[in-house]
DNA sequence: CTTGACCTTCCCCTGTACTGGAAGGTCCAG
DNA sequence: CTGGACCTTCCAGTACAGGGGAAGGTCAAG
């Protein structure tokens, strides 16, 4: 399979598969004669792979560990649990912090709900924020 | 007062300040003979309004916008109104899905949990991702 | 033989809010 | 008059995940 048409399978781009491979989530691609690209279909899996990775918040270095791991034919579920772990963590802070901006925001917009701008401070930019 | 002693009374560097005239948020300001810029008291107030902004999670373009109004004798009521209603649905949709996300994640760290290497499919990467 | 679809590498651009550093000018104390 | 602290401009880079587009090669159909 030529590199469009794995991408199409894939749900990604040409573009988006080269990328991988420079950045060493792909290993290099075997070539045609002409040099083209030729993929299996593992390749697909692997994408996948990626692709559930990003889905779960992971950043492309941190798939890349674990496929790093994998492909050294070692079990990478600890490092996956490690990751995920600390994706949750950091996601729990997130939430908080998101919601206290969130509860930040919705005073500062009840203020502003019914504007009197003629009561504006001329020294202020805004007596709403 | 010159850049870095502003930029201190307003808790930010001398840096950040040349970006922010830069980016059109702070006025060019006046010069010495020297070519040092030369700051007001009410450039801190600025800083400061834009600290609130940054704050309330907008970002330095739509600051801008809201400076922009001020300077142009407007009252920026309105849009501020209008750019924390739609600060604040952004963070409403940001919210459910960092909630979806960290559920999905919870899920599969729990099935990570307790790893059973051994049973490992070499044909996949990682069962639990 | 040519057209069009596909492929190759290459480099730059996107958005966000700065930060680092080089090369040089200015000011004040000692 | 020299040292150090400050200032100036400009260029480049950070993290993240690609996207845009140029210049050129390849392949199958008509």
């Amino acid at each position: 399979m030529r590199i469009g048409e794995i991408a199409e399978t894939a749900g990604t781009t040409a573009k988006t598969l080269r990328f991988y491979e420079d950045q060493g989530l792909l290993p290099p691609a075997e070539r045609t004669p002409a040099g083209y690209r030729e993929y299996t279909s593992e390749t697909v899996a692997r994408i996948d792979f990626i692709h559930r990775g990003q889905a779960a918040g992971l950043t492309l270095m941190q798939i890349r560990q674990i496929l790093d791991i994998r492909d050294r034919g070692q079990a990478p579920c600890g490092h996956v649990r490690d990751l995920l772990d600390a994706r949750l963590t950091e996601i729990e802070q997130q939430l908080a912090q998101l919601t206290a901006l969130r509860d930040t925001i919705a005073d500062l917009r009840d203020q502003a709900a019914e504007p009197e701008p003629e009561s504006c401070n001329p020294d202020q930019v805004c007596r709403y924020l």
